[in-house]
DNA sequence: TCCGACACTTGACATTTATCAAGCCGAAAG
DNA sequence: CTTTCGGCTTGATAAATGTCAAGTGTCGGA
């Protein structure tokens, strides 16, 4: 594969502590391609051929079950996905497909899988991603389980508003009719959630956002770090 | 800590294949506990102090916000919980309490993440433990956002059935009222579901379940390996 | 420029799920 | 044996959420 993005992969926590001839096998074996918006390049249910790394556009994990579908998880650059199903040798649980034209790595499981037995760096690196990964999912559950759509939206919108840098207006990253699906609920219920939140001062001109008074949103939302922190 | 089940913790995948010296230095470090039913050993956001191992008996895995309460997991004997805490050096996302009179096995994080440093069959292995326990969360994540209550019960009761051999009838192992929050439901709708469920072949006299058609209910139920096979 | 596609919104309505308040029943304690 | 407690059930009701249908508006292509 051509060499200029690798100084981005090779930055990544995943890589970064990986011996140097391991780290060319990886990239020996790997390809990029370009993908226009809207293609499906992981079906659920398929084997794990490829580890996928997002090296620029966005890609949307979502999982499908008798005729329904709903929208797991958004990967951004720089970072990898379906990264479990890689390492165990297992079938994918989630699809994927691009949002925008998207740039991806592909490396092919199998050397990720003989890197991760020859490389304890590698291993161990992948120990903290899986963590990572796998408590971001405990998070999410708990937000289902334990908030209704209305405080799920109200919390989302505190991150993104937080992420934004705090300042009044804002504009959502994420299609209206995904982050509804993301939330676990319907386009239409997001539509009279946004309603509902303006008690609070919130207030929706299209993409724009606009929170007038955090505090008093914060107050309804209960933010946690056990459920909201992106990070912990 | 005494020796006499160090056996059974040995045979773990986790570790089956880590160095002598250094599970010694494990249970050097470790103890024993003898819990009675019912206490919480761990409460979620406490800095991750153990890893814990169940030996026998059995741990609620539960999760609150805003006063509210929902049921995550339940571990039985003998496998570890809360694992990705502890390597990752976070705060605890889950609480932990005992089901029954329960005997627990305690390593300090410290010793745990050392050893993990140390010992790459142990990082290896801890990856495999991750994997599969982040793609359980993703089913269970699957599971209720994809399913209406009914639908998770149909389930659930089809891996019960067919986890007890596939005989008509079977005992469920799980309080209902706790069954009821982990479906992600409350107890009266539990209730009313069973009833529900009368059409497909299902009935109940306590914890007894007959199910007189199972092809009924599985049409019903249309299960997935993708979300409803515990091995995958 | 006009048109069509599509996301979004809104209202009316149906379904699902939760809440509240009894009442039932079985297990454990007195 | 009786009592008590707690889990379970049931019915009535309320709240949350989804569905359907009909708009509105925007954006890009013909």
């Amino acid at each position: 594969m051509s060499g200029s993005h690798i100084p981005n992969i090779r930055e990544l926590d995943l890589f970064i502590d990986i011996d140097d001839a391991n780290f060319e096998a990886l990239m020996r074996g790997s390809y990029v391609q370009n993908f226009p918006p809207q293609v499906e390049m992981i079906t659920e249910g398929d084997s794990s051929d490829f580890l996928h790394i997002v090296l620029s556009g966005s890609v949307e994990l979502f999982a499908t079950w008798n005729g329904r579908e709903t929208s797991m998880d958004t990967v951004l650059p720089v970072s990898t996905f379906i990264l479990a199903a890689t390492i165990n040798d297992a079938p994918y649980l989630m699809s994927a497909r691009t949002l925008e034209k998207s740039r991806i790595v592909m490396i092919p499981s199998q050397d990720v899988r003989s890197v991760f037995k020859a490389d304890a760096n590698f291993a161990r690196a992948i120990v903290t991603e899986l963590g990572i990964r796998y408590r971001s999912t405990v998070k999410s559950k708990k937000n289902l389980k334990l908030r209704t759509s209305l405080e799920r939206l109200a919390n989302c919108l505190l991150r993104e508003w937080e992420a934004a840098g705090g300042h009044m207006e804002f504009e959502l990253t994420t299609e209206k009719r995904r982050l509804a699906s993301l939330l676990g609920m319907t386009p239409e219920n997001l539509s009279r959630a946004f309603k509902s939140l303006q008690a609070y001062g919130v207030s929706v001109d299209g993409a724009k956002i606009t929170v007038a008074d955090p505090e008093d949103l914060r107050r309804f939302a209960k933010p946690s770090p056990l459920i909201d922190d992106r990070t912990l």
